[in-house]
Parts: C-alpha cells; structure tokens; sequence
DNA sequence: TCAAAAGTGTTGTTTATACACCCATGT
DNA sequence: ACATGGGTGTATAAACAACACTTTTGA
C-alpha cells in the first residue's frame, strides 16, 4: 500500500547559472479525526529548514502532470488513491533562497483517517497536526494552510467533498461532526439532517448501526462519491 | 503609456539536456464592449502554432512573483495597471511538445474597454474576439478560457469585481448590460437595481446622463473599487 | 405627439433559521 | 429506571422571482 520511497530526495541539487526556476507540487493534506481537523506535515530532513515543520511535496519530475505529481505525492504520503484531490493556488515567494525563483504548485486533498498508513521512517517523518496547534512551519507554508482551509470551508457548502473524509457508512451524526469541526461551529442537528437530505447528498441504508447504550443510528451513504457541486 | 516590447520574444529557446520544465505566465483579459464580452488574443509569430491566435503570455523571468509577471504580461498588452487580476489555474499539459514538460499559470483579468491601448506591432498582434466567435487555439487554450469564463461568471454572482470592466461614472443600464453580457441571459431590470443597491455595491452620485431622445439616467459609482466579496 | 430608455412596488415562493421533546437501547 | 445519543416538526424571517406601467427627454 505504502511506498516507501524518501521524499524530495532528489530535491534542491546545487545548481549553478542558467537557471530555471524549480517546480514543485506540494499536497495540502486533511482529515477529520476525533472531531477535530488535522493536517498532515513532514519533518525536513535536509536544509533548508531542516528539522522544520512543512507542507508534504516534491520536485515536479519530467513529463508528469501536476496532478500525476500531486497524486504521486499523495500516495506516497498516506497510501490512498482515488479521494478528493484539487489543485489549491500556485506561489512563488515561499522560497526567496531559491536561485532562479521557485514555482510552488499546492493542491489539497481530504482523506479519511483510518484508510491512511503513514509511511515509518527515521527522516522526514509525518505526522497529524491539529489546526488549532500547529508548529512554526518551513518556508511561507502557514498561508498555504491558511488559504486551504479557507477553501474547504467553502467546498463544503456547496459541494459533496465530505464524502473524500468519511468511510462509506457512517451515521448522520458523524457527517455533522465531521462539518462542525471544519466549519468551527456547532450547527443544528435537524436543520442540518433536512438539508444534507434535501440536497440528496446522502441516502439511508438499511443498516443500523448497534453502538452503545441507545438508540442504533442509522447508517448512510453518500449519493454520490465524485465530486459534485449542488 | 504602452510598452512596445515583443511578446514572448525569449520564448523557447532550444535547450539540450538537463531540462527543467518551462514556466510561462498567461492572462486571460476580458472586456465587455458594444454588450458582447470579448477576450484578448495574440497571433503568434514563431513555431509552434506560428499564425494561431492564443492567450497572450510569456516566461516567467528570473527573481519575478507571478503576480508581478502576469501584471507586466497586462501592461504589455493594454497598457492599464490596477485592474481585477486574478490567478485562475496552473496547467502543465498545454504544451506536449516541451522538452522536459510545461508548466504554465493562467490568470485573469477584466478591463474596461475605453482604457485599453493595444500595442500597434507586426508580429504578434492582439485583437478582441467575441466569445461567440472564437477561432481555433493554439495549445489547448480553449479549455483555458472555459475555466477562466466560469470562474468570471461565479465571481460576478457574489464579488463586486464588476468595477473593472466598467468606468469610474456609469449608469444601471450600463452595469445591468456588463452582467447579462456576461452571464449570456437577461435579467430583470427592477431586481436588479434592487440587489445592487441593497448591497451596497454601487452610489447614486449628483450627476446624470443627459444622452439621447429620453429620460436622463441616473450615475452611479461603486462603494469600493478594491475586489471583495459581498 | 411620438419614440426611446429611465425609473418604480407588490405579491407569492422558496430557503434558511430558531427552537424542545420523545425514542430505542445497554447497563 | 436511568443515562446516552438518535430522531423528529413547526413557525418565523429573509431572500429571490415574477410581473407592467409611468416619467422624462429630444426629435
């Protein structure tokens, strides 16, 4: 499931004089875990920043695609394949050490937590960050964050990307919950239910879910697993 | 007040070996003029496509921010600065024939009209095409402006980026005319003019327009000329 | 006096928000 | 029997859509 191959290991060679600016495709990665937003980042195990937080990526390789590279990066991260992954913004002032300019291509992505294997190794190691206590980043990268959360909280208004963060069956309350934490806020549960409803972003299953000491839940699913805008 | 600098003229030089991808900056530059939204697009002078008509853009140069390259690559071309410029995507599969791949950032930007100069050249020369009669791209730039074409539609609907298109002085009908041009439907001429005022999104000033055999119109302003959502 | 664009209100429909109690289960 | 989370309906407010006639001017 997971390749282990060390990231960005072919990255920053010293180079010398004509040069062209270095692409690179970096994965804004999230997930819902225990009510609380979390994104993924890596440990640099080289300079600069070495030691530093930062935002998972690598050098674009030669005739791959953005997204082939973003995927690539995906995989090799968390191991899954086929969620919600859509390029994020581009930037070029993240690295002002970089001769001949550094071109950042971010894109993010929304994994389901227990469907990810962290890959072990001693360097550039990963780890779940809560957003609500992140570290001191590497490079400009707490405005990527910044920006990506702020586009996901809009893609989860008028979109059914929740579906990238959640297993295929899952309860009405663990979608709200999954809402809540990224919206920051608690919204009402049978507003919420109509609505998920009315916009036939979920459908009841004949599965009940016989958890705990009350009343089973009844279980979900979503209409639809491709990204969709409603 | 426009710069006669050739276009692109450092363009794809024939590199050798140890190839970096390319990495050119586009802008899609819109306008609304006789009710018509049209888009500006150069004839270009050398291979590939030489004689096609394509997005304007060119190299990003070395220590330059994409969102200076791209506010040079509008200065070139119209001569107006301080305009809606925005970053739309980033593609890399534009240009196939790349030795060591392409990668190319789009962006867009809405001028008015009446301010425009095109530069007078030769080679590369610009002109308006109306979206309704497009000829045949170069590189995959068709796909470009559908994106950059839902992307305005979206923004007119909950931004005010509407004040780049039109001069400072106008009047409803004008404004009313840049909306239906752009989103290719009419509206209704009292809600209109209700959901612009109520929020807040253009003044009435002291003036009116005295033009032709009817009513004088009334002359508005926008509350604000910085983009924001509404 | 006519043609041409400017200007103006009301009504019905849809959509969003606020809010409180009963249900099914395990211990 | 009680604690726990699951499940439901109604009333109000706000936003949006449909719709037709009068006003001011120049020719």
């Amino acid at each position: 499931m997971v390749r282990r191959m060390s990231p960005e290991s072919r990255e920053r060679p010293q180079r010398t004089a004509p040069a062209e600016p270095l692409v690179a495709v970096f994965v804004v990665i999230f997930t819902v875990v225990d009510d609380d937003l979390k994104v993924l980042l890596i440990r640099r195990g080289i300079d600069p920043f070495k030691g530093q937080w930062a935002i998972p990526g690598g050098r674009l390789r030669q005739q791959e695609t953005l997204d082939k590279a973003a995927a690539r990066k995906l995989v090799e991260e968390t191991g899954v394949q086929d969620v919600y992954l859509e390029q994020l913004y581009t930037f070029s002032e993240l690295d002002p050490q970089a001769r001949g300019g550094a071109v950042a291509i971010a894109y993010f992505a929304l994994v389901d937590y227990d469907s990810v294997r962290l890959p072990e190794r001693e360097e550039w190691s990963t780890c779940w960050f809560s957003l609500k206590g992140l570290p001191s980043l590497a490079f400009a990268n707490e405005s990527v964050l910044d920006y990506a959360l702020s586009r996901l909280r809009n893609k989860m208004e008028y979109t059914n990307v929740a579906y990238s963060l959640l297993p295929r069956y899952f309860t009405m309350s663990q979608l709200q919950k999954v809402y809540e934490s990224i919206l920051d806020k608690g919204v009402d549960k049978r507003n919420f239910r109509k609505r998920m409803l009315a916009l036939g972003l979920v459908q009841p299953t004949e599965r009940k879910a016989a958890t705990g000491a009350h009343r089973p839940a009844q279980i979900y699913t979503f209409s639809s697993r491709t990204p969709t805008v409603i």
